[in-house]
DNA sequence: CACTTAATCTATAAGTTTTATAGATTAGAT
DNA sequence: ATCTAATCTATAAAACTTATAGATTAAGTG
Protein backbone atom coordinates (compact mmCIF):
# COMPACT_ATOMS: atom_id res chain seq x y z
CA UNK A 1 0.00 0.00 0.00
CA UNK A 2 0.89 3.50 -0.59
CA UNK A 3 1.18 6.37 1.59
CA UNK A 4 -1.60 8.82 1.66
CA UNK A 5 1.20 11.03 1.51
CA UNK A 6 2.49 9.36 -2.15
CA UNK A 7 -1.33 9.36 -3.27
CA UNK A 8 -2.07 13.32 -2.39
CA UNK A 9 1.60 13.70 -4.09
CA UNK A 10 0.19 11.89 -7.52
CA UNK A 11 -3.28 13.52 -7.65
CA UNK A 12 -1.86 17.15 -7.04
CA UNK A 13 0.72 16.28 -10.03
CA UNK A 14 -2.20 14.81 -12.06
CA UNK A 15 -3.36 18.68 -11.73
CA UNK A 16 -0.20 20.24 -12.68
CA UNK A 17 0.20 17.65 -15.74
CA UNK A 18 -3.17 18.76 -16.76
CA UNK A 19 -1.48 22.45 -16.94
CA UNK A 20 1.65 21.62 -17.73
CA UNK A 21 3.07 24.56 -19.74
CA UNK A 22 -0.06 27.56 -18.69
CA UNK A 23 1.92 28.54 -15.62
CA UNK A 24 1.87 28.25 -12.25
CA UNK A 25 -0.86 26.71 -10.28
CA UNK A 26 -1.66 27.95 -6.21
CA UNK A 27 -1.26 25.36 -3.55
CA UNK A 28 -4.47 26.12 -2.50
CA UNK A 29 -6.32 25.48 -5.75
CA UNK A 30 -4.74 22.15 -5.38
CA UNK A 31 -5.50 21.51 -2.33
CA UNK A 32 -8.96 22.16 -2.99
CA UNK A 33 -9.69 20.35 -5.88
CA UNK A 34 -8.47 17.05 -4.97
CA UNK A 35 -9.55 17.75 -1.04
CA UNK A 36 -6.02 17.77 0.83
CA UNK A 37 -5.17 19.16 3.81
CA UNK A 38 -3.50 22.54 2.20
CA UNK A 39 -0.23 22.77 5.09
CA UNK A 40 0.26 18.40 4.57
CA UNK A 41 0.36 19.64 0.69
CA UNK A 42 2.69 21.80 1.06
CA UNK A 43 5.32 19.58 2.51
CA UNK A 44 4.77 17.50 -0.11
CA UNK A 45 5.15 19.72 -3.13
CA UNK A 46 8.03 21.27 -1.71
CA UNK A 47 9.61 17.73 -1.34
CA UNK A 48 9.46 17.45 -5.04
CA UNK A 49 10.28 20.42 -5.59
CA UNK A 50 13.71 19.70 -3.83
CA UNK A 51 13.97 16.73 -6.15
CA UNK A 52 13.55 18.08 -9.20
CA UNK A 53 10.16 17.62 -10.20
CA UNK A 54 8.58 20.80 -9.68
CA UNK A 55 9.64 24.43 -9.94
CA UNK A 56 8.14 26.80 -7.57
CA UNK A 57 7.38 30.64 -7.67
CA UNK A 58 6.94 33.14 -4.99
CA UNK A 59 4.40 35.70 -4.55
CA UNK A 60 1.46 37.28 -7.04
CA UNK A 61 1.25 35.07 -9.70
CA UNK A 62 2.98 32.50 -8.28
CA UNK A 63 2.47 28.81 -7.61
CA UNK A 64 3.76 25.57 -8.91
CA UNK A 65 4.44 23.98 -12.24
CA UNK A 66 6.03 21.10 -13.56
CA UNK A 67 9.76 21.54 -13.98
CA UNK A 68 9.81 18.00 -16.76
CA UNK A 69 7.07 16.98 -18.88
CA UNK A 70 4.21 14.56 -17.96
CA UNK A 71 5.82 11.98 -20.01
CA UNK A 72 8.96 12.32 -17.94
CA UNK A 73 7.29 11.94 -14.46
CA UNK A 74 7.53 8.19 -14.03
CA UNK A 75 5.84 6.58 -11.07
CA UNK A 76 8.61 4.94 -9.66
CA UNK A 77 10.36 8.92 -9.74
CA UNK A 78 7.07 10.02 -7.74
CA UNK A 79 6.99 6.95 -5.36
CA UNK A 80 10.91 6.77 -4.56
CA UNK A 81 10.84 10.34 -3.48
CA UNK A 82 7.86 10.56 -1.34
CA UNK A 83 7.51 7.10 0.34
CA UNK A 84 11.06 5.46 -0.47
CA UNK A 85 12.05 2.29 -1.56
CA UNK A 86 9.52 0.18 -4.07
CA UNK A 87 11.51 -2.95 -4.04
CA UNK A 88 9.59 -5.18 -1.23
CA UNK A 89 12.83 -5.54 0.77
CA UNK A 90 15.82 -3.61 1.44
CA UNK A 91 18.56 -6.06 0.48
CA UNK A 92 16.81 -6.04 -3.37
CA UNK A 93 16.44 -2.23 -3.69
CA UNK A 94 18.40 -0.49 -6.26
CA UNK A 95 18.22 2.55 -5.48
CA UNK A 96 17.72 1.72 -1.19
CA UNK A 97 19.71 -0.55 -0.84
CA UNK A 98 20.17 -2.16 2.20
CA UNK A 99 21.64 -5.23 4.22
CA UNK A 100 19.14 -7.04 5.85
CA UNK A 101 19.80 -7.28 9.33
CA UNK A 102 18.46 -10.89 10.37
CA UNK A 103 20.12 -12.21 7.13
CA UNK A 104 23.00 -14.38 8.01
CA UNK A 105 24.03 -15.02 4.53
CA UNK A 106 22.59 -12.75 1.61
CA UNK A 107 23.98 -14.24 -1.07
CA UNK A 108 22.25 -17.75 -0.50
CA UNK A 109 19.02 -16.19 0.73
CA UNK A 110 16.40 -17.90 -1.14
CA UNK A 111 13.41 -15.64 -0.33
CA UNK A 112 16.06 -13.37 -1.96
CA UNK A 113 15.77 -14.51 -5.48
CA UNK A 114 12.10 -14.23 -5.38
CA UNK A 115 11.90 -10.81 -4.06
CA UNK A 116 14.11 -9.44 -6.79
CA UNK A 117 11.32 -11.12 -9.30
CA UNK A 118 8.62 -9.74 -7.54
CA UNK A 119 10.59 -5.98 -7.28
CA UNK A 120 11.25 -6.59 -11.15
CA UNK A 121 7.24 -7.33 -12.06
CA UNK A 122 6.70 -3.63 -10.12
CA UNK A 123 9.15 -2.01 -11.83
CA UNK A 124 8.25 -2.81 -15.29
CA UNK A 125 5.22 -0.95 -14.54
CA UNK A 126 6.04 1.98 -12.43
CA UNK A 127 9.03 2.49 -14.70
CA UNK A 128 6.72 2.78 -17.88
CA UNK A 129 3.63 4.62 -16.11
CA UNK A 130 3.71 8.11 -16.10
CA UNK A 131 1.77 11.25 -15.10
CA UNK A 132 0.61 11.03 -19.25
CA UNK A 133 -1.15 8.23 -18.66
CA UNK A 134 -2.81 9.28 -15.84
CA UNK A 135 -4.46 12.39 -18.27
CA UNK A 136 -4.60 9.10 -21.00
CA UNK A 137 -7.00 7.39 -18.35
CA UNK A 138 -8.50 10.95 -17.12
CA UNK A 139 -9.81 11.43 -20.67
CA UNK A 140 -10.41 7.61 -21.90
CA UNK A 141 -13.35 7.81 -19.50
CA UNK A 142 -16.84 7.50 -20.84
CA UNK A 143 -19.53 7.33 -18.54
CA UNK A 144 -21.44 3.96 -18.78
CA UNK A 145 -24.62 3.79 -20.97
CA UNK A 146 -28.30 2.78 -19.40
CA UNK A 147 -28.96 0.95 -22.93
CA UNK A 148 -27.15 -2.56 -21.11
CA UNK B 1 8.33 -2.65 1.47
CA UNK B 2 6.76 -5.69 3.09
CA UNK B 3 7.42 -5.67 7.16
CA UNK B 4 9.47 -7.65 9.34
CA UNK B 5 6.81 -9.54 10.42
CA UNK B 6 5.94 -10.55 7.29
CA UNK B 7 9.58 -11.25 6.11
CA UNK B 8 10.04 -13.58 9.34
CA UNK B 9 6.73 -15.27 8.63
CA UNK B 10 7.97 -16.31 5.09
CA UNK B 11 11.02 -17.14 6.54
CA UNK B 12 9.91 -19.67 9.21
CA UNK B 13 7.12 -21.09 6.69
CA UNK B 14 10.21 -21.76 4.54
CA UNK B 15 12.02 -23.81 7.32
CA UNK B 16 8.68 -25.72 7.55
CA UNK B 17 7.98 -26.20 3.64
CA UNK B 18 11.27 -28.44 3.89
CA UNK B 19 10.16 -30.18 6.81
CA UNK B 20 6.61 -30.57 4.98
CA UNK B 21 5.33 -34.49 6.15
CA UNK B 22 8.21 -34.64 8.64
CA UNK B 23 6.55 -34.07 12.17
CA UNK B 24 6.14 -30.93 13.91
CA UNK B 25 8.98 -28.24 14.07
CA UNK B 26 9.44 -26.25 17.44
CA UNK B 27 9.08 -22.65 17.22
CA UNK B 28 12.27 -22.45 19.39
CA UNK B 29 13.72 -24.33 16.33
CA UNK B 30 12.91 -21.81 13.44
CA UNK B 31 13.45 -18.89 15.93
CA UNK B 32 17.09 -19.70 16.52
CA UNK B 33 17.62 -21.03 12.87
CA UNK B 34 16.35 -17.93 11.06
CA UNK B 35 17.20 -15.58 13.85
CA UNK B 36 13.48 -14.50 15.08
CA UNK B 37 12.51 -13.15 18.11
CA UNK B 38 10.89 -16.14 19.55
CA UNK B 39 7.96 -14.49 21.56
CA UNK B 40 7.15 -12.63 18.50
CA UNK B 41 7.66 -15.23 15.67
CA UNK B 42 4.71 -17.56 18.17
CA UNK B 43 2.45 -14.64 17.43
CA UNK B 44 3.17 -14.67 13.90
CA UNK B 45 2.45 -18.75 13.57
CA UNK B 46 -0.42 -18.43 15.62
CA UNK B 47 -1.72 -16.03 13.11
CA UNK B 48 -0.95 -18.42 10.32
CA UNK B 49 -2.73 -21.07 12.12
CA UNK B 50 -5.87 -19.29 12.44
CA UNK B 51 -5.79 -18.60 8.98
CA UNK B 52 -5.47 -22.24 7.82
CA UNK B 53 -1.68 -22.23 6.66
CA UNK B 54 -0.23 -24.06 9.85
CA UNK B 55 -1.50 -26.74 12.04
CA UNK B 56 -0.03 -26.78 15.66
CA UNK B 57 0.06 -29.62 18.44
CA UNK B 58 0.55 -28.69 21.65
CA UNK B 59 2.83 -30.76 24.10
CA UNK B 60 5.82 -33.04 24.33
CA UNK B 61 6.62 -33.88 20.74
CA UNK B 62 4.49 -31.04 19.57
CA UNK B 63 4.89 -28.04 16.95
CA UNK B 64 4.01 -26.75 14.38
CA UNK B 65 3.58 -27.86 10.68
CA UNK B 66 2.13 -26.90 7.69
CA UNK B 67 -1.37 -27.78 7.01
CA UNK B 68 -1.43 -27.58 2.88
CA UNK B 69 1.45 -28.60 0.80
CA UNK B 70 4.23 -26.24 -0.10
CA UNK B 71 2.94 -25.64 -3.71
CA UNK B 72 -0.29 -24.41 -2.17
CA UNK B 73 1.11 -21.71 -0.22
CA UNK B 74 1.19 -18.34 -2.55
CA UNK B 75 2.92 -15.46 -1.54
CA UNK B 76 -0.60 -13.47 -1.67
CA UNK B 77 -1.67 -16.02 0.26
CA UNK B 78 0.74 -15.37 3.36
CA UNK B 79 0.95 -11.74 2.96
CA UNK B 80 -2.51 -10.88 3.08
CA UNK B 81 -2.94 -12.63 6.13
CA UNK B 82 0.89 -10.79 7.91
CA UNK B 83 0.10 -7.81 6.07
CA UNK B 84 -2.93 -7.03 4.98
CA UNK B 85 -4.49 -5.76 1.01
CA UNK B 86 -1.48 -6.19 -1.19
CA UNK B 87 -2.69 -4.07 -3.67
CA UNK B 88 -1.32 -0.32 -3.55
CA UNK B 89 -4.08 1.60 -2.55
CA UNK B 90 -8.01 -0.03 -0.78
CA UNK B 91 -10.03 1.07 -3.97
CA UNK B 92 -8.27 -1.18 -6.21
CA UNK B 93 -7.81 -4.18 -2.99
CA UNK B 94 -9.72 -7.64 -4.10
CA UNK B 95 -9.90 -8.62 -0.56
CA UNK B 96 -9.51 -5.72 1.54
CA UNK B 97 -12.30 -3.28 -0.45
CA UNK B 98 -12.67 0.31 1.04
CA UNK B 99 -13.10 3.84 -0.67
CA UNK B 100 -10.82 6.44 -0.26
CA UNK B 101 -11.79 9.12 1.65
CA UNK B 102 -10.28 11.59 -0.30
CA UNK B 103 -12.05 10.48 -3.71
CA UNK B 104 -14.66 12.06 -4.85
CA UNK B 105 -15.77 9.70 -7.71
CA UNK B 106 -14.48 6.26 -7.82
CA UNK B 107 -15.83 5.69 -11.18
CA UNK B 108 -13.89 8.36 -12.67
CA UNK B 109 -10.49 8.01 -10.61
CA UNK B 110 -7.71 8.45 -13.09
CA UNK B 111 -5.33 7.47 -10.87
CA UNK B 112 -7.58 4.46 -10.31
CA UNK B 113 -6.82 2.82 -13.72
CA UNK B 114 -3.32 2.87 -13.09
CA UNK B 115 -3.74 1.25 -9.70
CA UNK B 116 -5.34 -1.43 -10.98
CA UNK B 117 -2.87 -2.07 -13.39
CA UNK B 118 -0.14 -2.15 -11.19
CA UNK B 119 -2.05 -3.90 -8.93
CA UNK B 120 -2.20 -6.76 -11.27
CA UNK B 121 1.25 -6.84 -12.28
CA UNK B 122 1.58 -7.99 -8.49
CA UNK B 123 -0.54 -10.23 -8.35
CA UNK B 124 0.56 -11.78 -11.24
CA UNK B 125 3.68 -12.60 -9.08
CA UNK B 126 2.33 -13.03 -6.02
CA UNK B 127 -0.44 -15.43 -6.96
CA UNK B 128 2.01 -17.73 -8.66
CA UNK B 129 5.27 -17.74 -6.96
CA UNK B 130 4.96 -20.45 -3.59
CA UNK B 131 7.00 -21.53 -0.80
CA UNK B 132 7.79 -24.38 -3.59
CA UNK B 133 9.85 -21.68 -5.29
CA UNK B 134 12.03 -20.77 -2.08
CA UNK B 135 12.48 -24.17 -2.05
CA UNK B 136 13.94 -24.67 -5.21
CA UNK B 137 15.51 -21.37 -5.01
CA UNK B 138 17.41 -22.81 -1.96
CA UNK B 139 18.75 -25.30 -3.73
CA UNK B 140 19.68 -24.16 -7.28
CA UNK B 141 22.08 -22.17 -5.55
CA UNK B 142 25.55 -23.15 -6.36
CA UNK B 143 28.96 -21.33 -4.77
CA UNK B 144 30.57 -19.29 -7.50
CA UNK B 145 33.90 -21.37 -8.25
CA UNK B 146 37.36 -19.20 -8.80
CA UNK B 147 37.64 -19.74 -12.28
CA UNK B 148 36.50 -16.57 -13.43
C1' DC C 1 -1.89 -38.41 39.28
C1' DA C 2 2.32 -35.61 39.10
C1' DC C 3 5.57 -33.79 35.88
C1' DT C 4 7.40 -31.91 31.83
C1' DT C 5 6.86 -29.85 27.48
C1' DA C 6 5.35 -26.62 24.25
C1' DA C 7 1.78 -23.98 22.36
C1' DT C 8 -1.62 -20.24 23.70
C1' DC C 9 -3.46 -16.15 25.77
C1' DT C 10 -3.28 -11.53 27.92
C1' DA C 11 -1.14 -7.43 28.88
C1' DT C 12 2.15 -3.96 28.19
C1' DA C 13 5.28 -0.86 25.96
C1' DA C 14 9.15 1.25 23.43
C1' DG C 15 10.06 2.98 18.99
C1' DT C 16 8.92 4.63 14.58
C1' DT C 17 6.13 6.41 10.99
C1' DT C 18 2.21 8.71 9.34
C1' DT C 19 -0.68 12.47 9.12
C1' DA C 20 -1.30 16.30 10.10
C1' DT C 21 -1.66 21.78 12.40
C1' DA C 22 0.02 26.49 13.76
C1' DG C 23 2.62 30.35 13.26
C1' DA C 24 6.56 33.00 11.80
C1' DT C 25 9.45 34.17 7.78
C1' DT C 26 11.08 35.14 3.15
C1' DA C 27 10.77 36.33 -1.76
C1' DG C 28 8.37 38.42 -5.45
C1' DA C 29 4.99 41.51 -7.76
C1' DT C 30 2.55 45.97 -8.01
C1' DA D 1 4.98 50.00 1.35
C1' DT D 2 1.74 46.43 0.70
C1' DC D 3 -0.16 42.31 -0.67
C1' DT D 4 0.55 37.62 -2.01
C1' DA D 5 2.06 33.06 -1.84
C1' DA D 6 5.67 29.97 -1.06
C1' DT D 7 8.98 28.50 2.72
C1' DC D 8 10.69 27.29 7.18
C1' DT D 9 10.36 25.71 12.03
C1' DA D 10 8.14 23.55 15.63
C1' DT D 11 4.90 20.60 17.54
C1' DA D 12 1.88 16.66 18.19
C1' DA D 13 -1.94 13.28 17.95
C1' DA D 14 -2.73 8.84 16.14
C1' DA D 15 -1.55 4.65 14.22
C1' DC D 16 1.44 0.97 13.33
C1' DT D 17 5.48 -1.87 14.06
C1' DT D 18 8.24 -4.61 16.78
C1' DA D 19 8.76 -6.50 20.30
C1' DT D 20 8.84 -8.55 25.85
C1' DA D 21 6.94 -10.74 30.16
C1' DG D 22 4.26 -13.77 32.53
C1' DA D 23 0.31 -16.66 33.31
C1' DT D 24 -2.44 -20.44 31.28
C1' DT D 25 -3.89 -24.47 28.78
C1' DA D 26 -3.36 -28.88 26.37
C1' DA D 27 -0.83 -32.96 25.47
C1' DG D 28 2.20 -36.59 26.30
C1' DT D 29 5.14 -39.55 29.88
C1' DG D 30 6.16 -42.28 33.85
Amino acid sequence: MISKKAKYALKALKVLAEKYGKGPVLISEIAERERIPKKFLEAILLDLRNNGVLQSQKGKGGGYMLRIAPEEVSFSKVLRIIDGPIAPALCVSMFFYGRCDDCKDEETCSLRTVLTKWRDANLTVLDTTTLADILKAENAYVAPSDAA
